[in-house]
DNA sequence: CTAAAACCTGACGTTGACGTCAGAGGCAAG
DNA sequence: CTTGCCTCTGACGTCAACGTCAGGTTTTAG
């Protein structure tokens, strides 16, 4: 298939699938007329591509991942770095979670404070004082 | 305290702290010399900014969270958007919760691979058919 | 054949959270 | 007073993963 049809169904576009094989990270062969045609697998290709962006690694570093993660052609060396990427994976997970936790508990308070009439009229701009100051 | 002080007791850079005060996140009384004076409780709300940089939280929406994850005003606009980010975040722990299993299984099977002896000799490079092609 | 779509390369623009450098003060120690 | 570290304000640099535009070729539809 062609680059759009490959943009259409994985859902990225035809400039980031230029950019990955600028990267070395989709190959793709070419008709004479120098237009990509990818594989079935492409479409799979990209998907793992994306998820691997999407946590957080780099090209550079899914470049030297991918012969493991594609063929299980791994060195001690790729095993290493794989175990690296996983704990920081696994580091970014906890700190969502707290930041989470931190996010439920803020609602959680201001819930109960627009629920005690704190500042639950949004028709009341901040006026805590209606006729306090000297006037205009 | 000024401003090197409180790097040095947040981990964070000062120009870091000078970008905060751009973005409104962070105040600081000034001197007559026009030096930044933080106090004690400036510790804490770095370290919450920064839990909130790691959340995936743009200054500008840190800067509308604030005054309700600070003192708990909450309009129910805020709380929606508060929402929309506690939402934002829980899809990123699950994105990312798949990124580990899938390379915990790569791990895995490289591992097994290892194990195997697929190609867990460094010395040894690809060439798997050592003397066919017509040499040089 | 022609017009429209899709594709190509190359190159500059964007965004966010800073890094870094330059030049000019400020402040405690000797 | 001078040395030396800290701080100040600009202002430009960076990096990644693309977006976007220009100007030209290829493929497809009619």
């Amino acid at each position: 298939m062609r680059v759009g049809e490959l943009a259409a169904r994985t859902g990225v576009s035809v400039r980031a699938l230029r950019y990955y094989e600028e990267q070395h990270l989709l190959a793709a062969e070419r008709s004479p007329s120098g237009q990509r045609h990818y594989p079935e697998s492409a479409v799979d290709r990209v998907e793992l591509i994306q998820q691997l962006y999407a946590a957080g690694l780099s090209s550079k570093t899914i470049v030297e991942l991918m012969p493991c993660v594609l063929d299980g052609r791994a060195t001690p060396e790729l095993l290493r770095r794989l175990a690296v990427e996983r704990d920081r994976i696994g580091r970014r997970i906890t700190d969502l979670t707290h930041a989470l936790e931190r996010l439920d508990s803020v609602v959680t308070a201001a819930g109960a404070n627009l629920l005690t009439g704190r500042s639950c009229r949004p028709e009341a701009r901040e006026e805590p004082r209606p006729s306090r100051s000297p006037g205009t």
